[in-house]
DNA sequence: ACAATATACAACCAAATGGTTGTACGTGGT
DNA sequence: ACCACGTACAACCATTTGGTTGTATATTGT
């Protein structure tokens, strides 16, 4: 139960920052070894190094080993699964304008509640 | 340019607090004052009233007043722009895969780079 | 064998976050 | 007029965050 929240924590948090939704994007074009990502923002290998590696762990990104290199590439799948809380939101949404809906259709007016 | 992205940041940071997105939820399915929230979680009034103000900077839920309440009702539309910033990752994910396609419909292997 | 490269990670620091309590103020009920 | 209620906000505190530098380790090229 908690799991799931967890896992939107992370996830949202993960994307709250434009240098990881950034790096996100690049990595969603195909693979970027970290120190390349690196030499694209100032600021220290370090730092996009941890960048990465909050995203890592969010399953937003995965990485391979390659020698010396670590090539990080985006995971739809976990965009798409961000996506979907987003839009089960919406879907909540839509439950309030059919109990809407209902109260207009409903015969007594009276019946409305304030919970 | 950078103003779209501070809507980014502040967004997908208010949803990556399960309090947040708790109330979120709540609010999306009708209004609610703060108090009424308030009691639902166990923790102090004055907290629950910061998680409605960071929602409300984030534009993902908006107040109004009745008489000493304050009433907070979600906004579909914030909630979906905030999801249309993820459909747009997936896009940028969908031209990776066109890249891979004309890959293998190019004649000569050699046609690729590596940036 | 050696130097340069790419990564990983620890230690540190300032700022932001998420919580607390306390105070002030407007509104509503009696 | 008074008191309770609902809200807002300041001050404070522990923890987390986003950055830094420094160090260790593995790989590559000469």
């Amino acid at each position: 139960m908690t799991e799931n929240e967890d896992k939107a924590d992370t996830m949202f948090h993960a994307l709250a920052d434009r240098t990881r939704r950034d790096i996100l994007r690049r990595v969603l074009t195909g693979e970027h070894s970290v120190s390349t990502l690196a030499a694209s923002y100032d600021m220290s290998f370090a730092a996009v190094q941890k960048h990465v590696a909050v995203l890592e762990r969010a399953g937003l990104i995965s990485k391979r080993r390659s020698g010396r290199e670590a090539l990080a590439s985006g995971d739809v799948e976990a965009v798409r699964s961000a996506g979907s809380m987003l839009t089960e939101l919406e879907t909540v949404w839509r439950g309030r304008i059919a109990r809407i809906d209902d109260l207009i259709a409903a015969p007594n007016p009276r019946t409305e509640r304030n919970e």
